[in-house]
DNA sequence: TAGTTTATTTCGCCC
DNA sequence: GGGCGAAGTAAACTA
């Protein structure tokens, strides 16, 4: 019915007990169970009892999946919200959401199998033809900067986090250099306080900045000429086209 | 970092081993993992490494989930698709679907739990207003049916999921009853399924069956009239109105 | 922060 | 199976 195999087995997920139930605060549960659920919201909905995963998650939601269908649970609860358990796992879980307008109700008739783990903070999705994918179409050709330019490094580290790029003018001269999608003032900004700290480099100085974006507000083009930041504008498909390496992705 | 319990560990999900790969076929698999994520298909999307859920599912879609967020994984892959795994795990697990417009490329640097899992089919939810409501009013007055009818359980189990209701009719003898909002073939032939399994067992022989809807179809009148099960249309408006219970739902 | 638009939408329903 | 519209829409983007 089931295999398993798990590297550590060390302390479960924090859990605040109380009598008789426990209430979670974060960490990702997984359990199997036979159960059935009702769900009672926006709307009514009922699930007969049935072998499913339930996902625990972190933040107080709960996803009861089947071993098919598509990414959408069958049933869920979404954060942030309350699980209270019954003492021994069989019973009733009680899921209820902050705002209170929405309750679930999982009741446990057998548990097949229950781990917890830590899984720490994710950086997140990057999604294509935003600037992920605009700064590496842009290191690999950085023509749409001008005629003999060059790259030092992507994602250049600082103290106050890493510039898109660094790259060398034809004089030889650094040159800082902001990615975005659309250029906004915040974007201006930022670029200038990674100017501020670079320059303050030695072996750096003088670095200049270059604002580039596919679109630029002109705000932002105001307050960058205003701080000697040169504005690029990019386009996303040209630049697609140009590079063959930017055809594939990552 | 991890605390868990398997009631058994058996075989695994059915897998067929290729050399230096295994391909899905049925069963759920629980992978805590830490890995990075290069999706190719409408879109392009990465996700950077950090330690995530992922989800095979029995129909060979894939789910990545990280320990906040809502019901959306991170990033998927919906079925049918193909999953082929490096030997031990730890490299890049290749996924791609049928149609082969889509990849999916999951490259695992450490996996921190590993478990398979039989859930079997699902009965599937059941919104509001219909089935489960439904269900839950004639359960509680079953006049619809006929009169002297009582109800023995609601949600019978048997080997290949729950019949809606188990009742006996003024007779004594047992029907099982399939609710629909709309009844369709599908429902007859489920029903159908129901009544061989139950009339098998001597102790519930002979298990006639009525197929409950608000609206059933010719086609599905038919086929039931053809194998001896009862049609009832039921008028939801009037069950509600019958039943003070019926107000409140679940 | 709130309103609007998008989505690897998913899902149900009708034809 | 294809088209249409709702979704416990969720999530991203714009103002």
């Amino acid at each position: 019915m089931c295999t398993s195999s798990s590297k550590a087995d060390i302390a479960a997920s924090p859990l605040k007990s109380v009598p008789g139930a426990r209430f979670y605060s974060f960490g990702m549960r997984l359990l199997i169970a036979r159960c059935s659920v009702d769900y009672a919201g926006k709307l009514s909905a009922h699930l007969p009892e049935a072998t499913r995963l339930l996902l625990l998650k972190g933040d107080g939601s709960v996803l009861v999946h089947s071993e098919t269908g598509s990414y959408k649970p069958l049933n869920w609860m979404n954060p942030p919200c309350t699980i209270v358990e019954p003492e021994d796992g069989i019973g009733d879980w009680n899921v209820t959401n902050r705002k209170g307008d929405a309750t679930l109700v999982i009741h446990v008739s057998e548990i097949l199998h229950d781990s917890s783990h830590e899984l720490g903070e994710d950086p997140g999705l990057q999604k294509d033809g935003v600037e992920a994918h605009l700064q590496r179409l842009l290191a690999d050709r950085l023509d749409p900067l001008g005629d003999g330019w060059s790259l030092v490094r992507r994602e250049f580290p600082t103290a106050i986090g890493p510039v898109d790029l660094l790259c060398q003018d034809a004089s030889g001269n650094n040159v800082a250099i902001e990615v975005k999608r659309r250029g906004e003032i915040d974007g201006v900004e930022q670029l200038t306080r990674y100017l501020d700290l670079l320059n303050r480099d030695p072996l750096l100085a003088p670095v200049r900045g270059v604002f580039a974006a596919q679109e630029i507000k002109p705000q932002a083009r105001t307050l960058a000429m205003d701080r000697g930041i040169n504005c690029v504008t990019l386009d996303y498909d040209e630049m697609r086209g140009l590079d063959p390496e930017g055809m594939r992705l990552f």
